[in-house]
DNA sequence: ATGCGGACCTGTTAGC
DNA sequence: TGCTAACAGGTCCGCA
């Protein structure tokens, strides 16, 4: 269930259990993810700590003495603390044993997740290295929005879905954006006036913040093990209401595909 | 350079 | 009820 704000709880709820704990056990069930897990991983982990969890976009960072491991956790992915002893289930593919008796198991159902090592600051790695501002940050404004756009042909829903652009936006998301912002999802990137693009981005900041928070309410399920899944699902406007009634205005709410991705607006407030 | 479709996997659900 | 097809929160790659 991974958009960032659920990449972003994960980070906050494993954080007090990986932070300092020194590993004393690598397990890898599973060697082939969306990309092989590097043979070294095993034998670079041993007796190392975590010294900082970070994210940037989907991705978690762990820092240790000798490198930093990347974690993506993919469309199906998710990141649980169990006891040791607990025994793992058909797509738990990797265990992190700490002597705390703690276990970080990475469970992937669909193995569109991948683990990385890298030694070089991670932003140079090459899956991160081209990615475009957190959407969170003072980076991303109004002006980078609409500069990034001129020319721009695509639908402006598959614009801010492209992580070149700004990450994290996953399509959920940006529907919902698009929904606050009355910004019809199909119309072109490069149609969208300046005015408009504040709204947006806005509506990005706005959608997110609030997800993480609702996410926060959920840190407890994502530690215990027992993640309760659709915790934001009442607060969605657009995203998966098809011919459901419109908050707003009550015609009911389309569901057209674009780039592949189901994609729910409302034709009366989204122009 | 931009933009699109296909690919990677498995589980769940809708439809016949 | 049982089988099959379509679809699912991501994103990289290659081709036009």
């Amino acid at each position: 269930m991974p958009e960032l704000p659920e990449v972003e709880t994960t980070r906050r709820g494993i954080a007090p259990h990986v932070i300092e704990k020194l590993i004393s056990k690598v397990i890898i069930r599973e060697h082939k993810l969306r990309w092989q897990i590097p043979p070294k991983l095993k034998q670079n982990l041993q007796d190392q700590t975590f010294h900082k969890l970070e994210r940037r976009a989907k991705y978690l960072i762990f820092h240790t003495d000798t490198g930093f491991m990347l974690l993506h956790l993919g469309m199906s992915g998710s990141l649980r603390i169990v006891p040791i002893g607990i025994k793992p289930e058909k797509h738990d593919h990797v265990d992190i044993q700490f002597t705390t008796g703690q276990v970080l198991r990475f469970r992937d159902p669909r193995k569109f997740g991948s683990i990385h090592w890298t030694t070089d600051e991670p932003s140079q790695h090459v899956l991160l290295h081209h990615l475009g501002p957190e959407p969170l940050s003072k980076e991303f404004n109004t002006n980078y929005l609409f500069q990034k756009s001129r020319k721009r042909s695509q639908s402006v829903k598959t614009f801010i879905m492209d992580s070149r652009i700004v990450v994290g936006v996953g399509n959920i998301y940006a529907s919902e954006s698009l929904f606050l912002a009355g910004i019809h999802p199909k119309r072109k990137a490069g149609n969208v006036s300046l005015e408009r693009y504040e709204l947006l981005v806005a509506a990005i900041k706005t959608v997110l913040k609030s997800a993480i928070k609702k996410g926060g309410t959920t840190l407890r399920d994502f530690v215990s093990g027992e993640g309760k899944p659709g915790y934001f699902k009442n607060e969605l406007k657009a995203y998966d209401r098809s011919d459901q009634p419109c908050v707003v205005c009550g015609n009911l709410i389309k569901c057209i595909r674009l780039g592949q991705r189901s994609t729910y607006y409302c034709n009366c407030c989204q122009k």
